[in-house]
DNA sequence: AACACCTCCAACCGCAGTAAT
DNA sequence: GATTACTGCGGTTGGAGGTGT
């Protein structure tokens, strides 16, 4: 892993570290101690520019570095800090020891970042994605007005792709046709989830937060049949959150192919493997205070869009991939599973 | 088996702050 | 006070290895 090796102009090696490399470093700081990285390397016998060792020593030789997995307390701990510290990796770091901010850097913007999104928690501000709230308003606000939902209004928002404002223009002209679906309801369920107070507390997993309402096998057919049904569940977040939840491992939603994630049928060893207990805890406890538990069968689990919240980009990159695929790429994946799913019912 | 795509993480880069001159 | 050298930090890169088709 790494890069391979190569040379600057100055004739210094660059590139992954060799083993005796690492043996010389090791040698002469053991000896010698470590600062004067400029001199160091030079006096250690190394090919390599003071920075080069220094990062060397720091992340990856320093006799108390912890190496291994992250423990459920360590990521706690490190999400916790990061509500408060923000990107300050290496005052994360300082209060976990073993840690380097490097590995901890990697494993939130490998791990905990993709966690926090699967919940619907902003990575950034540790709140609830401002995006789905506000798409929900804006629909909530277009219904209750009885106005023709505006495509160009809700892109020039920023909030949406096409492929997602397709998903909620449809829906808009089922309300429109179909006679059960009222905005009374969706007006004052939405408002339920928009008015309730950010719980920081939904990482907190109480011992008995996985209400029995909590279907974990619930398919988008059977969410759909329901909202058919029993119009007066019906949210915005309600058909997102549950037509776009994850269940799927990340690969398995490759560029180019169109896989069926598990929605519902018995589970197999690998996919119980793939979501991760707490998570679901999480989810539920996280579902139940900001739906006031008033949506039965609710899940939280989508991902939608970059967090319009985000104050910074974590990535510079213009492609943000989220478990596997870009966002873009899910949205589209969302918005063809919705269409899909109506198809099938006949409600389009 | 071959290819394509994705994830992970070690290492690099550039900037900012501080110390020394 | 200005300049230079050094160190620390956060963001980003890129390739090995894994997985799916």
């Amino acid at each position: 892993m790494g890069r391979p090796p190569s040379s600057d102009k100055n004739g210094l090696k660059k590139g992954p570290w060799t083993a005796e490399e690492d043996q010389k470093l090791v040698d002469y700081i053991q000896k010698h101690g470590h600062g004067r990285w400029r001199t160091l390397p030079k006096n250690a016998g190394l090919k390599r520019c003071g920075k080069s060792c220094r990062l060397r020593w720091t992340n990856y030789l320093r006799p108390d570095i912890k190496r291994g997995k992250f423990s459920l307390e360590e990521e706690e701990a490190i999400i916790q800090l990061h509500k408060v510290l923000g990107n300050k990796w290496s005052a994360i770091a300082s209060r976990l020891p073993g840690r380097t901010d490097n590995e901890i850097k990697n494993y939130w913007n490998t791990h905990i970042k993709k966690k926090l999104l699967r919940m619907g928690i902003d990575p950034v501000t540790h709140s609830p994605r401002l995006d789905l709230l506000e798409l929900s308003s804006i629909l909530s606000s277009s219904l209750c007005n009885s106005t023709q939902l505006n495509a160009s209004n809700l892109l020039s928002l920023g909030l949406l792709n096409p492929d997602l404002l397709n998903l909620a223009t449809t829906l808009l002209s089922c309300q429109n046709t179909t006679p059960q679906f009222t905005p009374q309801n969706f007006q004052q369920q939405n408002h339920q989830a928009l008015q309730y107070p950010i719980n920081q507390a939904c990482l907190k997993t109480p011992v008995d937060s996985n209400p029995p309402y909590v279907n974990e096998t619930q398919t988008p057919q059977a969410i759909l049949e329901q909202l058919s049904s029993n119009p007066t569940n019906f949210s915005w977040q309600y058909i997102l959150t549950n037509l776009c939840q994850e269940n799927v491992e990340p690969q398995s939603m490759s560029k180019g192919s169109n896989p069926a994630p598990n929605y519902g049928g018995p589970e197999t060893e690998n996919q119980s493997r793939i979501v991760e207990p707490s998570l679901n805890q999480n989810q539920a406890y996280f579902n139940n205070n900001m739906h006031g538990g008033s949506i039965a069968n609710m899940r939280f689990g989508s991902v939608l869009a970059t967090p319009s919240s985000s104050s910074t980009p974590l990535n510079s990159s213009s492609t943000n991939y989220v478990n596997g695929c870009t966002e873009d790429e899910r949205d589209s994946y969302c918005s063809n599973l919705l269409f899909d799913s109506l198809d099938a019912i006949g409600l389009v």
